[in-house]
DNA sequence: AAGAAGGAGGTCA
DNA sequence: TGACCTCCTTCTT
């Protein structure tokens, strides 16, 4: 067994994924015994498993995020790693930001400093949990924002499309959604891996990844298992009027949609963000970025700034958002912030 | 070139 | 009918 040490970036496991395919993989903590005895077995690109957990569906992953806070510097968690396993060590520093690198941090994961510290003394099954969580909790954004039910098996040949231009954006895929038109979520989940290798030879495990994951969130979602949702924090869960805008049936609103982009700076304070929160001042800092996500969200996928732009000016005459006192570029007010 | 402003016609629930 | 979407021209930064 060779070791990788802390400070690793998971995209070694990610690009060296058949050096580890039907391999064993061990975690250890300093001063601990080894964890998971048997050792963790690579499910896919994302995601590892502990063989002794036998659960009568499909089984609870510790996604490899999970490593991205065991691999903190001081944490004094090592992976354990097959000898002579292909492995190209990245350093944290060499780390790229989760957009530009979206297999690592494949939902998003942002975990905090302070949850860092927090791990050393958690239990694996802890970190696992809380691991989990935070994927549930990034599923259920992304629900909210495509407007699409959480289970695939629930999803429509609309939905289905939808999730497929979120994944390509979200994976930086090319475009794979011609492959998969027409297709209910019944029809997505009942493929195979192969099938979806079939349909994008070059990006249908990715997809069939990351399918996996949602399944997999739907399927602990139904066990509501309170051990995760005590993990899915309050600040995070969506309010019960933000939940209306989006799960009424009634069609989002712009203005509603910017103002849940802003409500989710650590997600979107990249394209979007308040410069007065107060005063209802924000700026849009990536014009290309918002149109694509609006797009995504009403399904037009040829939407660009300059439209949504000319749907903003028309809330000038409503009274709904105005430009600013001093007028800049890209910046925005709402008449009436909360 | 990119963004701002606004007219005009079209689509869809 | 409202809320965009799309395309357009003109002006500003």
């Amino acid at each position: 067994m060779g070791s990788l040490e802390p400070g690793l970036n998971t995209t070694a496991l990610h690009s060296s994924r058949t050096g580890f395919q039907e391999s064993s993989l061990a975690l250890e903590k300093q001063d601990h015994e080894p964890k998971g005895g048997a050792g963790w077995e690579l499910v896919d690109r994302t995601s590892i498993r502990d063989p002794t957990h036998t659960p009568e569906r499909s089984p609870p992953s510790v996604y490899l995020s999970c490593f991205d806070m065991l691999f903190t510097e001081d944490s004094g968690w090592t992976l354990k790693v097959p000898e002579g396993a292909h492995v190209t060590p990245m350093r944290l520093e060499q780390r790229k930001e989760p957009e530009q690198c979206p297999l690592i941090d494949s939902q998003g994961l942002c975990l905090s400093p302070e949850m860092d510290y927090q791990i050393e003394d958690r239990s694996l099954e802890q970190v696992q949990t809380m691991v989990v969580g935070e994927v549930l909790k990034d599923i259920e954004t992304a629900c909210k924002l495509l407007n699409i039910p959480p289970d695939p098996m629930d999803w429509t040949s609309g939905n289905v499309q939808k999730w497929v231009l979120w994944t390509e954006h979200l994976y930086r895929l090319p475009q794979v959604g011609k492959s998969f038109q027409e297709l209910s979520g019944k029809d997505l989940c009942a493929m195979m891996e192969e099938e979806f290798r079939h349909r994008s030879p070059l990006w249908g495990d990715v997809l069939y990844a990351h399918l996996d994951i949602w399944k997999s969130a739907a399927w602990m979602k139904e066990r509501s298992s309170p051990e995760v949702s005590k993990f899915i924090g309050s600040d995070e869960v969506w309010s019960a009027t933000e939940a209306d805008s989006s799960c009424s049936g009634q069609p989002i609103h712009l203005w509603q949609f910017l103002k849940e982009l802003l409500l989710k700076p650590h997600k979107y304070g990249r394209c979007i963000s308040w410069l007065n929160k107060e005063k209802g001042i924000f700026k849009i800092e990536d014009s290309a970025h918002v149109a694509r996500l609006w797009g995504i969200r009403k399904n037009r996928p040829a939407m660009n700034y300059d439209k949504l732009s000319r749907s903003i000016r028309q809330y000038y005459k409503k009274g709904i958002i105005r430009k600013p006192d001093v007028s800049q570029r890209l910046v925005y007010q709402f008449v009436h912030p909360v």
